[in-house]
DNA sequence: CCGAATCCTACATGATACTG
DNA sequence: CAGTATCATGTAGGATTCGG
């Protein structure tokens, strides 16, 4: 399920949704990707470093964390910042359309917790 | 992950993250777990069948459908009601906290399409 | 410090056939 | 009709090591 590679240019199979479906869908899998909520989630509080990511983000392997932190940059909801210096200090955080998503993943937060609530 | 089973009893690893977070993160798996969203969505449109929600979302095998399904029914996303006459008859539809979080999906579907319309 | 390059394995997913 | 029962497989995810 190319994902968090680029593009899904023609899926195998023909889908039998709505284009809106398809999109929601193909976010929903994203986001359901092990990992990439989490990534999203640590970053609404502020700008993170390759390290203190993963930190955050336990039992993660660098070799993981690049692929879902790229995944992140392409599809525009985390932005890269890097500093020519050595050592590098590289710096990501949420792009104005990342924290749009932030907003939502919030409101799934809330519904998560009222559910647990009131079982 | 332990998710469309049951319960994720005791994890390996500590989780490093509140509460709400992890719920939040969870249903963000299982959502994320492929076809779930996707029959959740079909069904927000009203109660279906066994083989029309095989016949609506294009290759998914029996196996694979009744085992989305059980995960549906035993997060209390959706009901399942069984007529007792030949030949019998399932049906689905969604729990009142299933519709709920169809909702929530519904503003994803919308965020999506903007983010879409607006590259 | 921030990754890239390999290698490897478990599990989720599928294909197919069968039954109450 | 609404599932089970087997069997097969691809790939996501992880462990480890190395490099700029």
């Amino acid at each position: 399920m190319t994902i968090q590679t680029e593009s899904p240019p023609s899926d195998d199979a023909p889908k039998a949704c709505r284009p809106a479906d398809c999109l929601a869908e193909d976010w929903l899998s994203f986001l359901g990707h092990r990992w990439n909520a989490l990534a999203l989630w640590q970053l609404t509080a502020g700008p993170l470093r390759f390290t203190e990511l993963q930190a955050a983000l336990p039992r993660i392997t660098p070799k993981v964390l690049t692929e879902r932190v790229a995944g992140l940059v392409a599809r525009g909801l985390v932005l890269r910042s890097e500093s020519n210096h050595y050592p590098r200090e590289v710096s990501y955080s949420l792009s104005p359309r990342g924290r749009a998503l932030g907003r939502i993943l919030l409101d799934l937060y809330d519904w998560a917790e009222a559910d647990a609530a009131a079982p």
